[in-house]
DNA sequence: CTCGTAAATAAGAAACGTTCTCATTTAGAG
DNA sequence: CTCTAAATGAGAACGTTTCTTATTTACGAG
């Protein structure tokens, strides 16, 4: 209970920040956010750990961004952005999938649907005005 | 014209390809497909092609399945699905976004939308079929 | 036809993200 | 304290993708 603490369970810092951030980390995003606290912590350590999270399904993954994956702290179903000028994720909580589309892809595919993922990729609002300056 | 032209221009087969097949193939899926008829491809090459038809705008990713980069040379908007038990990828073509969203987005971003992306994940009818069998 | 040049390619090395292995450390029970 | 099982650190290993370099091809000029 103590400060010392924190030297152990790795693992709770990781779920920890998953679910307070924002950013959508891939595994080394993680890892450089807890390197500062957490001086020992492994990268295999962070990648073990997400994997463990995601087959519980504590957390979820959203999809590769340039080869790496990203991971949401976040498992309610909502949408996502991807910015292809700074590879940020983030959420956009007003838009909805259509409650009814799982059940007409699960008569079209004779199949079972788990989850469905819908991304807009495109270029935030920042990266945009940056490419105005630039261009 | 004639048949030894076949010895040229790889590029083409592996547009060709992908135009053509609906399984949504990675580097390697194409590569396979193709090494029969030209013996003496490189993956490499491969590689290189699908990453000058993708920044063209003449084929698209449509994500990553267990690590590797699946490609679609259909780049019309279209849902698909992916079978975690046989990582195929299918389209469903009668399942739409909302066009609406777009604009939604737009705004509510305040960026640019390129492209969007939705994604159906689940088990198809046959390792359905298999999975009962087995259990 | 021969030469020169630019594009396309093959082969393999290299880079990168991720997973695995194994020895060590930790937590907690007895 | 001792024992055991879980968690971790360090780095090797792995698979995918990219890069490098030399070779091959296409094609136009002389």
């Amino acid at each position: 209970m103590d400060s010392t603490t924190k030297q152990f369970r790795k693992r709770n810092a990781i779920l920890a920040y998953l679910r307070q951030t924002k950013e959508h980390p891939s595994a080394e995003m993680v890892f450089n956010h807890l390197k500062p606290e957490y001086p020992d912590l492994s990268l295999g350590t962070v990648y073990r750990n997400l994997s463990m999270f995601k087959n519980k399904g504590e957390i979820m993954s959203v999809g590769t961004v340039n080869g790496v994956e990203r991971f949401d702290g976040n498992t309610t179903p909502h949408v996502h952005f991807v910015c292809t000028g700074c590879d940020a994720i983030s959420d956009l909580p007003q838009i909805a999938v259509p409650e009814a589309l799982n059940q007409q892809v699960t008569q079209q595919t004779g199949g079972i649907i788990d989850t469905c993922q819908l991304t807009f990729v495109g270029t935030c609002q920042t990266c945009k005005e940056k490419k105005g300056q630039t261009a």
